[in-house]
RNA sequence: GCGCCCUUAGCUCAGUUGGAUAGAGCAACAGCCUUCUAAGCUGUGGGUCGGUGGUUCGAAUCCACCAGGGCGCGCCA
């Protein structure tokens, strides 16, 4: 039983067609629509019906459009139904039938909305998976607003939502960072200074220092504590030994130092550690709790790639091939080269793409490929994952992927997020790592909320650009849609504060018949909506829609609420009628419960009253 | 050079998967508000939906080509 009284109707539509013109295929019948109809003057539902039939059935729509009319007109829930412009049939519900929808809503508190479309398909949700080298940055909060709005969003519907975070925790970016906390290791055990700067050390040991934030000084600190000195380099004299040679880095070793590849693992595995307990709790305070973490490094050491690539080989796609360079962008050190292809041309992509680096090694590719292998042996039904724009090209290989290995059954969505710029006052915010003047996502929260963030971040398609003002977000003016949408929830609030905080019975029990204004009617309009939106932002992938439907809803509510300003028997409390007063404290309940709902999906706090 | 995304009112953006006369906020203009619900309210003006063709009952939406902006293009992730 929906609670999607346009997708009922339609059934209820698909039935009277059925019994009209009993040979209509179903995949006509699929084509037929009940929508809110753009002009209110066209009543609470228009159906396309006549049109979408009149080619199969060989008839004029206008004459279907009349056969319907009198069919539907005959519903018990109908009030008036007629054909109008083209073929369609528009439809007006009874007020009864209206207003009854509020003690639908009543009844279902929050999970009004709630939708079995998704039909408990499995779906996984991976977003953020920064990497585990620093602290979060606005760059990332998109992202992770996006995807956790968007599973959300996806539970609300019906599906059986994982939400993922996939820790890219092997390779040459995490390398880095184990040398970055070794190195702030040796400034705390090495009581010279002079001797362990940055510039020494990359020269010492040939290697670059691409992380040098501040954030890393807990590691060294905690690297000291556990293990002392006992991980200092040592100097060589003469040629190393064998096992030195081993065990050592050998670039250091040229130069006359000895560091073993064990301290370097050691300082490397500490920092992703602290990095990801980071995090995580950046994560916390955005408000955004994944179940899984999916570790690359597992994955590769439990040789998850080397079967991901063995199941590509069975099924006869791999090949040693050489690439054509990119026509007219020709990188300089290029040169022709066999090497491991994967063919996804076969899937869609336009060139097969190497699963080796030159050196032997996986590609990223490779690993993310056994990363998605992971998630299919897990038995989802459908995988998203939300992406940077600047990711964008990677989209097609991926999902060539997902199709081979899953031979067609799982499809592989890809939500991508375009760049955030943040503003103050107008002025853009400059980002740079090395001047120190990036903004984390931890700023940010503490400077305007999380509330704001959020909301902020969901008011554009996650494909457009955005700008995100930091004075405007918190400003408290009707322009702010964060504000505008808590001002709402809390006007409502208000109300029922003021009106003693009626029981659930009380207001079930409400003769919803007084409920006639215009305002009245088409804020109960706008709230009936909400399971249609639910379901269509669901399957578009869209959380983004319900920020603007909120933004919607709350402006019938303002609406209504200034209508009693002008005209004072509008106003909902109104001791000398307390049925119209009943029933439009649950009209104002069922509002207020329709925008927690809507910010619950959003990871927004509804606020009780503002200040 | 190729691929993907974007282009809607002066500005920032929606547009219910192809529906009827394309919407909202800001800005502009005109009126209202001496707090019982004004951290405002009502109304007005404003458009070649980047351009040109095509598909059909119907296109901002789908297709082709063109223009402008963004992202990406073997051994980064």
């Amino acid at each position: 039983m929906t609670q999607n009284i346009f997708t009922a109707m339609a059934e209820q539509v698909r039935a009277a067609l059925t019994a009209l013109y009993p040979d209509l295929p179903a995949d006509v019948l699929a084509r037929v629509q009940v929508e809110p109809p753009r002009e209110a003057a066209h009543g609470d539902m228009a159906t396309n019906a006549a049109l979408v039939i009149a080619k199969p059935a060989r008839l004029p729509p206008a004459k279907i459009a009349a056969a319907l009319v009198e069919k539907l007109a005959a519903l018990p829930v109908v009030e008036a139904a007629e054909a109008a412009g083209p073929g369609f049939v528009n439809l007006r519900l009874k007020e009864s039938h209206l207003a009854g929808q509020i003690t639908v809503m009543l009844g279902a508190g929050e999970a009004y909305g709630d939708s079995a479309i998704g039909a408990g398909r499995r779906v996984n949700v991976e977003y953020v998976s920064a990497n585990p080298t620093g602290p979060m940055h606005v760059g990332h909060c998109r992202g992770a607003v996006v995807g956790d709005a968007l599973a959300n969003l996806l539970g609300k519907a019906g599906f059986a939502v994982t939400k993922e975070y996939y820790v890219n925790d092997a390779g040459a970016q995490v390398a880095a960072l184990g040398w970055a906390a070794y190195w702030r290791y040796l400034r705390v055990i090495e009581p010279n200074l002079e001797e362990w700067t940055a510039e020494q050390v990359e020269h010492r040991f040939g290697v670059t220092l691409q992380y040098r934030g501040d954030y890393l000084v807990a590691v060294g600190e905690a690297l000291a504590e556990h293990h002392g000195a006992s991980l200092a380099p040592q100097r060589i004299e003469g040629t190393p030994s064998a096992a030195q040679a081993a065990a050592g880095v050998a670039s250091a070793l040229e130069l006359g130092w000895f560091v073993d590849r064990a301290w370097l693992d050691m300082a490397r595995e500490r920092a992703v550690a602290m990095m990801m307990i980071a995090i995580r709790e950046d994560l916390e305070l955005l408000g955004v709790t994944q179940e899984v973490f999916l570790s690359e490094r597992a994955l590769v050491e439990a040789n998850a790639t080397d079967a991901a690539i063995a199941a590509l080989e069975a099924k006869g796609l791999l090949y040693e091939g050489v690439l054509e360079p990119p026509k007219g962008k020709t990188p300089d050190d290029w040169e022709p080269r066999p090497q491991l292809l994967f063919r996804s041309t076969g899937f869609g992509d336009d060139v097969d793409r190497p699963l080796k680096k030159s050196d032997g090694s996986n590609t990223y590719f490779a690993n993310d490929i056994a990363c998605h292998a992971d998630k299919l042996k897990r038995g989802y039904d459908l995988l998203i994952d939300v992406w940077g724009a600047d990711h964008g090209g990677y989209v097609s290989r991926m999902g060539a992927a997902v199709k081979a290995l899953s031979d067609g059954r799982v499809p592989l969505e890809v939500v991508l997020c375009q760049i955030v710029h943040v503003m103050k006052a107008g002025e853009p915010v400059r980002m740079s790592k090395r001047a120190g003047t990036y903004v984390t996502l931890r700023d940010l929260i503490e400077e305007v909320g999380r509330d704001a963030v959020r909301f902020t971040m969901l008011t554009r398609k996650s494909d457009a650009q955005m700008e995100f003002d930091l004075d405007k977000v918190v400003e408290q003016t009707r322009e702010n849609p964060v504000f505008y949408v808590q001002y709402a929830h809390a006007r409502c609030r208000s109300v029922l504060r003021q009106a003693g905080e009626p029981s659930g019975a009380a207001l079930t029990a409400a003769p919803l018949e007084h409920l006639r204004d215009k305002a009245e009617l088409d804020l109960i309009r706008r709230l009936i909506s909400w399971p249609r939106v639910v379901e269509a932002a669901a399957m578009a992938r869209e959380p983004h829609r319900i920020a603007f439907f909120l933004h919607d809803l709350a402006a019938d509510f303002h609406v209504l609420w200034n209508r009693g300003r002008e005209d004072s028997t509008l106003r909902f409390i109104r001791e000398d009628e307390p049925g119209a007063t009943a029933a439009r404290l649950a009209l104002v309940a069922a509002t207020a419960s329709v925008i927690r709902s809507g910010l619950g999906v959003m990871g927004v706090t509804p606020v009780e009253e503002m200040r």
